[in-house]
Parts: C-alpha cells; structure tokens; sequence
DNA sequence: TTGTTTTACTGAACACTGTTCATTTTATTT
DNA sequence: AAATAAAATGAACAGTGTTCAGTAAAACAA
C-alpha cells in the first residue's frame, strides 16, 4: 500500500505550508503581531489544524530556527574557497551581519528570542544548530592561531570574544539602538565598527 | 490651599507604589509573563486604576527604562576616581556586564526591549537615557585616544565598536545562547572573553 | 456498493491579555 | 448637610494560545 507513504507525504506537505506561511507573517509584520489565528487565516484553516501538525507555537518557530540556521550556514559556505584563515574569517564576519540585517525576523528567532527555548522538551535538539554555526566559528578561529594570527593559543576565548562583537553589532540595529546616528548613518557606521574591530584582530599577532 | 499640592504628592506616591510593584513582578517572573492585572492585584487596585497613573504599559515601561538608565550610570560613577583613562575605560566595561549579568530583566528593557519603543510619541526621551550612557563611553575613549591608547582617532568607531562587544557578551548570557559550556563555566567564559577584548585594545596602541 | 473504521478538520469554548468607560465610591468645596 | 469634583471600580471589548467534542471525509472491509 503506498497509502500510508502518501499520508506521509501530504503530512509534509502540511507542515511545510504552515510553516511558510508562518514565516511569510512573521517576516512580514514580525513575530509578536502574529496569531496563530493569522496564519489559520492566510492558509485558510481553521486554528486547531495547526495543532494538528505543531504541537504548539514554540514547535513552529522551532521548525523556523533550524531553517534558519541552514540559510546562515549556507551563507557560510561562499567562505570556503579563501585560503588565508584570517581573510575567511573577517568575511564570514561580514556575511554574518549581513544576514542579520537583512533577516531581522530570522535574525530574531536565531540569537534573541525566549520562546523557542524554555520549553523543556526540547531541551537539547533547539541549541546544535547555534552550537554547529559556534563550532565553524571555532575551527576557522584555530586555523589562525596555527597559521600565526592571534599572540595567544586560546580557541574559546577568542571566538567568544569574536561572536560577541558581531553579535553585539547586529543586534544593537536590531533593537534599534543607534539613534545617535542619523537614519541613513546606521548601518555604514556599524560595519565601519566591524572593520574596526578587524583591524584590532589583525593587530594581534 | 495645600491640597493640590498633596494631590500631587499622592499621584507622585501612587505612580510610585505601581512602579515598584511592576519592578518588582518584572524582575521576579519577567515581562511577558506580568500582566497588568498582575500588577494590579499586586499593590491591590482594580486593573483600570493603573491606566489612570499610566495611559499604557510602554509607559511604565519608559519609566522603569528611565530607572534603570540612572542605575547603570550610578555604577559608572564608582569608577570615576581611576586616573588612567584605560583602566577607567577597562573597569566600566566590568561594570557594565556585572549590571546586565545581575539585572537581566533590566537589561532588557534597556537595550533588547521593543515595547517601550515604537510608540511614536515617546520618540525622542525614550533616546535620551542611551544617548547619555553611550556619550560616558565617547567621552572616555577620546581621553584614551588623547592619552595615547588606539593608533587611530576614531571615537565614534571605537566606542561603538567597544560597546557592541560588551553588549554582546550580556547578550549572548541572557538569551541563553552559551550552552556550548558547562552550566557554572558560562560567565566566566564571558568574562574571560571580556579580559581577552581588553588584551586586544591594549595591544593597539 | 455498502457499512465500518480511521483520519482530518472544525469552531466553539477556556483562560488569559491590554485597554476603555459607565458607574459607584470617596473626598473636597460650597 | 448638600453639591460638586476626583478617584477607583469592574464589567465589557477585542484580541491571544490552546483544547476538545463533534462533524466531515477518506480508507478499508464485506
């Protein structure tokens, strides 16, 4: 019988039009104005299907999250052709705050938001995305350090100290921090901190 | 007639007993989770007297973002007394983190916190706070530059640079995006990644 | 094809949320 | 003491996430 295969498939199926759905809402108009009742609507169903196929909001977003890691992670990628570990590195740094910028919501889902976590049950599975991107992060860092950038042999340290700095820029736009710039200023003046900060990096070896 | 006048001291009480009973809510179980009626059976009103004090809860958000502002400059202050702007710098960093680590919920309504934004009327005080905060920072880095510390005058650069990099350690701590490590080695890596920042600064003299 | 069972979906209902406003209670003034 | 002004109430509105008895549709068996 390939009925059962079938179910199978339109079950995908299912999920996969919930979940644009979702997203297409949540990038939209972000994610605290969107109801479940919203994305019922935009796939005309009724709520409770949802809950059929998610077993609840966090589930959905949770879904979201590791698409999202996949399309940074992917972005990644475009990096792996530069030889020199330190080059790698400080466009890997571009690209992340690039993804930041241009997905907030995503961007949102990934580093900042408290919903997809707590949720006990998913204890583990939500972190190995952000611990798979951490560990790229790592390898390129010791890359450096065995190609003679960075004075100390500290791999910990110095990806932290490097996920914070981007982070920390990208999140500051985000949440609209930066009203001491004017509008148009913003962005050029967080990536000009950004090679800023590169430049620090590359002093230190 | 001093009545008006203890009208006026009554309102200023009143606001004061509903802000410390929403401080005290938020910090205990967070935002999303405090309700207005929370607040309101709290201090022991009806809901709708609460909106008589506040016309809506971005703006008993803006006044504990406002609270919260003068706390964080309070602590700036204990480090005004260190001679050498570096270490001055170094310190108020320390300073900062230990803030975001101890007052998380704060933190967020300072920094991470949509809510007490977007409202359009409160579009130019909410600024103020941050702008002060962020102007401490300009201000010290500028006496580092004129010292000797950082090979290029770039203030603005610098000091957003410096701050993106703090506020991203807190950040990562309060979003919960350090399991990578063991439960008790999670600030410590941040505050080590923090000591490996400063290395980096002080070798770019 | 018919009857039975399994699956998919619905939408009303529950317990919440922020906010408003007619009504009542309390305080002040005449 | 009566009239006025101010303060507090709590029901009501429109929204939220989530559940679940009931219905409709599809799959299977005779």
């Amino acid at each position: 019988m390939g009925v059962t295969e079938r179910k199978e498939r339109e079950k995908a199926e299912m999920k996969r039009l919930i979940k644009d759905a979702a997203r297409k809402l949540f990038i939209e108009q972000g994610f605290e104005k969107t109801s479940i009742r919203n994305i019922a609507d935009e796939i005309e169903y009724s709520p409770g299907t949802i809950y059929l196929y998610y077993k609840d909001k966090s589930e959905l977003l949770f879904d979201l999250h590791q698409e999202s890691f996949q399309k940074l992670i992917e972005q990644f990628q475009r990096v792996l052709n530069i030889k020199d570990p330190f080059e790698r590195l400080t466009v890997m740094g571009r690209y992340y705050m690039q993804y930041g910028f241009e997905n907030p919501e995503l961007y949102e889902l990934m580093f900042l938001m408290s919903s997809p976590i707590e949720t006990i049950e998913c204890r583990e599975e939500i972190w190995e995305d952000g611990r798979g991107a951490f560990n790229m992060l790592r390898q390129i860092v010791r890359e450096c350090i065995d190609a003679g950038y960075f004075k100390i042999d500290d791999v910990e340290g110095t990806s932290l100290m490097i996920w914070s700095a981007v982070h920390g820029l990208v999140t500051i736009h985000l949440k609209k921090r930066t009203t001491m710039f004017e509008e148009g200023e913003r962005i050029p003046r967080l990536q000009h901190a950004y090679e800023r900060f590169v430049e620090l990096l590359k002093g230190s070896i």
